[in-house]
RNA sequence: GGAGAGAUGGCUGAGUGGUUGAAGGCAUCGCUUUCGAAAAGCGACAAGGGGUUAUUCCCUUCGUGGGUUCAAAUCCCACUCUCUCCGCCA
């Protein structure tokens, strides 16, 4: 959410930002809706006065015949005010519908583009494997050392089901326990996050309006969050802040459930896209300050790098072009590693700053020289799992279709290669 | 799932129709006192929105949403959450 005075301010920046991101809002529709929101609320409030004011008087009045005319004209008043409310009530729908699409302003470092295929690649790191035999996909692979059953999990989930067994669900553990011992390192607070969220925070983060066809819904119109940035910007929503708090630190595990409505032929096989998976995230809330903001931002992008470069498996950074950069973000950079069997990099993680604009929605507030202000929030993936097997078992493959361990993994597996019984 | 109680400012806690935006206490901040601190005394202290900007003025907000009334923290309805007891349960 922007700040209406901010949009009527500086609307020509804000169009930019529109027409930038892709975004279909009509702004000047909005400057118009709210003039005519200032205009109805300012005449509400005037017969509010005058209606204080007379209640005011009543009270005093002791002639039984007078007070009864102040009673009857305070009677007319008060159809009016429900007249103006009603038309009131109309316009504020609207504008807050129209308000909620009003995309944040991407940083002047954005690259432009029209989606996707523009995002620019910033860097890239490590040796792809150079394969003196015939490499297997990630599917064969696992499906050969017993480390997963697809076909049973699309018998009981459904499709994109999958079960994890045998050592693809002790690697899993061994990803989780290292990747929390690994970012702990950097000074976050670890939380585990409820998954089933009001509606409501889905707005707060960006995530509505938008497709709700993508989200899980339960039975009490509550629903399944997609990743842990959800519930945790809704941990402080309606708080005032202490500023020496700040910044607040978080890494967050929880499940996540996407629906994937919309991309029913992209992945359908293996544990690249799948419905339910678990991740770990970081979270930031800082100061309302841009250098903050591109500052934490910068030290979590480099976070994940630094733990996949630990794990030792190729991987490209990418920053988001605008015309891909989602309504929220300011900035966005994603992680991808190399999947050697599709000879093409794959998301694993992206990093965001946000300014205020979450905050904002979630009313997130420090106090900062007796004022209170909007605080800033970032996130970022720290790791997901499965979707990050299957570059790990792909790139770390052998001749003999066993799987060589990462070194810094080792301790929390148990050993250095899976190979079969 | 059944029965009951409750939700008020940063916290605590009064308040059952009309100067209550809300007593008292705590916390916080300023001043006095002190070599300094503590203690004490005095004073300030909710948020959001709008108009004017010299000064200020107005509106909204007592869990959420409706309703009754000229007027609601206070009465009515629905919902949410919390607590106690019973039942069920990983």
């Amino acid at each position: 959410m922007l700040d209406i005075k901010f949009i009527r301010d500086n609307l020509d920046i804000v169009k930019e930002a529109a027409r930038k991101k892709k975004s279909k809002i009509d702004l000047d529709k909005l400057i118009e809706v709210d003039d005519k929101r200032r205009e109805i609320l300012q005449s509400v409030e005037a017969k509010k006065q005058e209606q204080n004011e007379a209640s005011a008087k009543i009270t005093k009045v002791k002639d039984d015949r007078e007070r009864e005319f102040f009673i009857i004209d305070m009677k007319k008043l008060k159809d009016k005010i429900q007249q103006e409310e009603l038309l009131l009530k109309d316009v504020m729908e609207e504008w807050k519908t129209l308000m909620l699409q009003v995309p944040n302003v991407p940083d002047m470092s954005v690259p432009l583009g029209d989606g996707e295929e523009d995002n620019v690649e910033l860097k890239t790191w490590g040796e792809k494997p150079n394969f003196d035999f015939e490499p297997k996909d990630h599917i064969t692979l696992m499906n050969d050392l017993d480390m997963v059953d697809f076909e049973r999990g699309t018998k009981v989930h459904g499709f994109r089901g999958y079960f994890l067994k045998n050592d693809g669900a002790l690697l899993s553990w061994a990803i989780w326990n290292y990747a929390q011992k690994f970012f702990l390192g950097k000074n976050f607070i670890p939380f585990i996050a409820p998954t089933i969220v009001k509606k409501e925070y889905f707005y707060g983060t960006g995530h509505l309006p938008g497709d709700e066809n993508d989200l899980y819904k339960t039975q009490d119109n509550d629903f399944l969050a997609g990743t842990a940035e959800v519930p945790m910007m809704g941990l402080h929503a309606n708080e005032i802040l202490k500023q020496e708090d700040l910044p607040l630190r978080y890494l967050a595990f929880s499940p996540c459930f996407r629906r994937e409505a919309g991309s029913h032929g992209k992945d359908t096989k293996g544990l690249i896209r799948v419905h339910e998976f678990y991740k770990l995230e970081q979270l930031i809330i800082c100061e309302a300050s841009h250098e903050e903001s591109v500052k934490f931002h910068e030290e979590l992008n480099r976070n994940t790098e630094e733990f996949i470069e630990s794990l030792g498996i190729p991987y490209r950074q990418l920053e988001i072009c605008a015309g891909d950069l989602k309504g929220a973000h300011v900035k966005s950079y994603d992680t991808e590693l190399w999947v050697p069997m599709e000879k093409t990099y794959r998301e694993i993680a992206s990093a965001s700053y946000y300014h205020d604009f979450q905050c904002r929605r979630f009313n997130i507030r420090y106090q900062r020289d007796g004022k209170n202000v909007y605080a800033h929030s970032l996130n970022a993936t720290a790791i997901p799992t499965p979707r990050i097997l299957v570059s790990l078992v792909e790139n770390f493959q052998e001749k003999d279709g066993s799987i060589k361990i990462p070194e810094v993994l080792v301790p929390y597996f148990g050993k250095d290669k899976i190979s079969k019984k």
